[in-house]
RNA sequence: GCGGGGGUGUCAGAGUCUGGUCAAAUGAAUACGGUUGAGGGCCGUAUACCUUAGUGGUUGCGCGGGUUCAAAUCCCGUCUCCCGCACCA
């Protein structure tokens, strides 16, 4: 049995030794820009993060032998929370910590055989990189894209900080689970808003991206189009804002809800009789909020705070409520009420028996008050709103629209759900602020000659609060205006600042000029391919979609979109729960590795399941991959010194030559058509199909050199994407030249492969064509019998094309009939036709005619029927050149014998 | 509630866009035979049902209907599962 590991290890050092898989611009030759999402250095790497990489390389490796320059690089997300807890708990130095395991993980990617071009490694906690940070931060703040705000903001208890508003999911933090509250701080924020737009527009243009990625961007930045509409507030000066979709309900507004902490409510209640029971209200909201802010859909709570608007178009006086289902972050934290048409609104009136009134009825039915048991949101005719009455709502909220509009009480807004990103991290082990703050000048960024400011080491982690604050020589400083004290800022950045720009850096990531070559972006971008984990849906994807456009506002590229082909793998799975510790069923890659060698687990990986869908960890899964291997090895080995690589003389091939190498580029059609729609699994199936056709050929007892030697390397070649190491060595045992990682791929012969009319006009032509020939024969030759081959889905049309021309010449119709008593009338009997349509089970169904005896021939029964009618193998060979055409006979073309 | 994706043989999982070469790839499992001291491994054969020497036929891709000469594939209805977001006014 081959040693795998010993295997790898030698050609892992060849690759190394000629530095194979580096890359240059070069405008002569087309790019492809394969990525995966750079990891977070944690001290393993685990099956997923094998999977991906699994995933990338076998593409990249495929469109490098395919002629392309390949830009397939490997970076490390290496600042982040993990490291700072390590730093805690056993006292280690996080760069230290952080670097080491960079290191390791590498190795594991170099043993795997990741053709990644190493020289173009970057490591975000770097002051190299990490600079280019802060250089983009300053640039962001001189266009106004980075501001300080004081504002209500999500804190992580576990993690201590702040976090963004993607990084919270259903009341928790993304990555502990820690329950979030809310915090007033002062803080800094990235104007994603700016692009709320085009980030929104622009995902039409995403062609080749998930669809459900692109409708969770769709989501989340959630915009819609309505209108602002003042309310006045009966006996008082005070107005309030509300935003709607639906003007067309506004004449069935009957009460009015306002978010408890929405600040007019204290100035709106102050000295009433209400006073102290709604902060008793709001108090208890908050309190629920903090405790049940996951499921707090179900109970809709509110109360009467004593008030009243005025409805501006019909001067209804509606009582205000506050209620926990008006949000403050939405729209202006004030809703106008329609019960009869919005199901919340219904049930909170029902609730609080407040009164309904309806303003929009079905076509052609009377909707009661106090009838209905839910809203009416459908589609309707306006009624009870004086002159829009009996206008289609969706006409009427136009028309509503454009009157408040005239009368200075509304003005058309565009609301959105997204909110500017937070970037400001009370944590010590991220890319500093470069922000200084003087007691005479205010704000001051750090000049750009200044940069990088970098991580002091000073710090202590035992504190509890923020390490950098703890570090006096990073704290103070001089002020770059006016060089008095000053303190500097002592946040860091969310390390999703750092992923959102690390693929264009990758371009230069030498370059020292800027925070990247402009020219070696323009040439590398878009990314052609990347591969990540769905939970990147919104938060990377979204933050690298801003940046690139930022960054071409900047003019420094010219790039719209960074990714252009989406890739979100699935996830792997074992015992139908996600790996876990707790679980117990991790599966370590090292420990397949080290069993199996690096092409196994590469080989399972990628066949086991499509890259988008689950992967179901099995270990005989594993052993099955391993045991082809093992086939695929030792046929070659086995077979050396049947194996020819000189020119095929196609005149010398007999049916079997011709059947295999039919096999053959049918194969190398199906690989490289599944291999580019990434489907991996359906290429690999294909390969083990063919290769168990080639073992069988290389069991015959004559078999053709050539042919051989050609069959047996493009299965090196084609497996090679998939198992690197292995198809190195049988390369070379083949006697080819180079490395198979840089080797040609292979171009299927059209003409070697069914012809596949590619109209049915044209097939339709075809067969014709050979009716005319059977016509032809029966009139010429007068045979006894006739017996005709047809399958596929064209012999319907056959038989009915035939049957046109048969009522034509009417003796021939005679001689048809004769010969085919089951023709008639009904073309459901066509498949009464069976004696004559042999279906076709191989490629090309070999035909013997020996009297009353017809054969098929199939695949599995050769040996049948070599054992038994060898006589008749004689007489086939014998034949003429009709019994050949029908040899020939590939699916779905007829095929005609005469005997 | 809104949105996205599924339901195929003993199991995992293709095939559906573009209907016919589909009793359905590939792998796993099971059974029998060969090789082997046994086990493993390897090789061969079989694994919906009925039938044949080869073959042919019946039923069949969640359920019910429809279109078609022809449906796993297209259309309509229905049941069911998974996943995202969610009091967005």
């Amino acid at each position: 049995m081959p040693d795998f590991n010993k295997i790898s290890k030698k050609w892992r050092a060849r690759w190394e030794e000629k530095d194979i898989f580096k890359v240059f611009e070069d405008p002569k030759k087309k790019k492809f820009y394969c990525l995966e999402m750079y990891p977070y250095p944690s001290e393993k790497l685990h099956v997923g993060h094998l999977r991906n990489y699994s995933i990338g390389d076998a593409l990249a490796r495929f469109k490098r032998m395919n002629g392309f320059n390949v830009l397939y690089p490997m970076g490390y997300d290496a600042f982040g929370l993990p490291a700072e807890n390590a730093a805690i708990q056993h006292n280690v130095d996080p760069e230290k910590w952080t670097l080491a395991n960079i290191k390791a993980i590498s190795e594991q990617q170099k043993a795997m055989g990741m053709s990644y071009d190493w020289s173009r490694k970057i490591q975000s906690c770097t002051p190299d990189y990490y600079k280019w940070n802060q250089w983009m931060f300053l640039k962001f703040f001189g266009k106004g894209l980075a501001y300080r705000k004081k504002s209500a903001v999500n804190w992580c208890p576990g993690c201590k900080t702040v976090l963004a508003n993607e990084q919270v999911e259903q009341g928790k933090c993304w990555r502990c689970k820690s329950v979030v509250e809310e915090k007033e701080l002062e803080q800094w924020f990235l104007k994603i808003t700016d692009y709320a737009d085009e980030l929104l527009d622009d995902i039409e243009s995403l062609k080749d991206w998930p669809e459900r990625v692109k409708t969770m961007q769709k989501n989340w930045i959630g915009r819609s189009h309505g209108i602002d509409i003042l309310f006045k507030i009966k006996d008082s000066d005070e107005k309030i804002n509300t935003f709607t979709t639906r003007p067309d309900t506004l004449y069935g507004v009957t009460y009015f809800v306002i978010a408890p902490e929405h600040p007019i409510v204290e100035k709106l209640v102050n000295k009433t009789k209400c006073e102290q029971d709604v902060k008793k209200f709001i108090e208890e909201v908050k309190r629920e909020e903090l405790s049940e802010r996951i499921d707090r859909t179900k109970d809709k709570k509110g109360m009467f705070i004593g008030r009243y608007v005025i409805n501006p178009v019909n001067g209804d006086q509606c009582p205000i409520y506050i209620a926990d289902y008006a949000v403050m972050e939405y729209g202006t934290g004030a809703v106008m009420a329609v019960p009869c048409h919005d199901q919340r609104d219904f049930e909170f009136a029902k609730k609080y028996n407040l009164s309904l009134k309806v303003v929009i009825t079905p076509k052609n039915k009377q909707l009661k008050e106090d009838e209905m048991t839910e809203a009416f949101v459908d589609e309707g005719i306006l009624v009870n709103s004086n002159k829009f009455n009996d206008l289609e709502n969706k006409k009427a909220i136009e028309k509503i629209s454009d009157f408040l509009e005239e009368k200075k009480l509304g003005k058309r807004t565009v609301n959105y759900k997204l909110r500017d990103w937070l970037i400001s991290r009370q944590r010590y082990w991220g890319t500093p602020i470069p922000v200084v703050y003087c007691d005479k000048c205010g704000i001051v960024p750090v000049p750009e000659n200044q940069l990088p400011v970098l991580l002091p080491k000073d710090v202590n982690f035992g504190s509890g609060g923020n390490p950098l604050e703890t570090s006096s020589s990073f704290v103070n400083c001089k002020c770059p205006k006016c060089k008095g004290k000053a303190r500097r800022e002592t946040d860091t950045m969310d390390t999703f600042v750092d992923s959102s720009w690390y693929f264009l850096r990758y371009c230069s990531p030498k370059f020292d000029k800027a925070v990247f070559d402009k020219k070696a972006v323009n040439y590398w971008m878009p990314v052609n391919q990347y591969i990540g984990g769905i939970e990147h849906a919104i938060l990377h994807l979204l933050y690298a979609r801003f940046f690139t456009k930022a960054l071409r506002d900047l003019k420094l590229c010219n790039i719209n979109e960074p990714f252009k082909r989406l890739m979100t793998q699935g996830m792997v799975i074992k015992d139908g729960a996600k790996m876990s510790k707790s679980l117990g069923n991790v599966v370590d890659p090292a420990d397949i590795i080290k069993d199996y060698g690096p092409d196994t687990a590469r080989l399972f990986i990628l066949f086991a399941a499509l890259p988008e869908k689950e992967l179901d960890w099995s270990d005989v899964g594993v052993k099955g991959a391993f045991k082809f291997l093992n086939r695929f090895y030792s046929l070659v080995e086995d077979n050396r010194e049947k194996i020819s690589l000189g020119k095929i003389d196609f005149k010398q091939l007999n049916s079997k030559d011709k059947y295999v190498l039919s096999i053959m580029n049918h194969l190398i059609k199906d690989v490289t058509e599944n291999i580019e729609q990434l489907k991996f699994s359906l290429a690999i199936s294909g390969i083990m199909q063919y290769i168990n056709i080639v073992a069988k050929y290389a069991g015959e007892k004559s078999i053709n050199k050539e042919v051989f030697g050609e069959l047996v390397k493009t299965s090196i070649v084609v497996m090679s994407p998939f198992t690197p190491f292995i198809c190195e060595e049988l390369w070379n045992m083949i006697k080819c030249k180079g490395f198979v990682s840089l080797a040609e791929w292979p171009k299927y012969d059209k003409t070697m492969i069914d012809e596949k009319a590619e109209s049915s006009e044209e097939m339709l032509d075809n067969v014709r064509k050979d009716i005319a020939y059977i016509l032809d024969l029966i009139k010429v030759e007068k045979p006894k019998k006739l017996t005709l081959f047809v399958s596929g889905k064209w012999k319907y049309k056959f038989f009915r094309e035939l049957k046109k021309e048969i009522e034509k010449t009417r003796d021939v119709s005679a001689i048809m009939k004769a010969i085919i008593p089951q023709f008639r009338e009904n073309s459901k009997d066509v498949s009464k036709l069976v004696p004559l349509i042999v279906k076709n089970p191989g490629r090309i169904p070999l035909v013997i005619l020996d009297q009353d005896i017809e054969f098929n021939v199939l695949q599995n029964s050769k040996k049948l029927f070599e054992d038994e009618f060898k006589s008749i193998v004689e007489i086939i060979k014998a034949e003429d050149s009709k019994q050949a055409k029908a040899k020939n006979a590939m699916p779905g073309k007829p095929a005609i014998v005469v005997e």
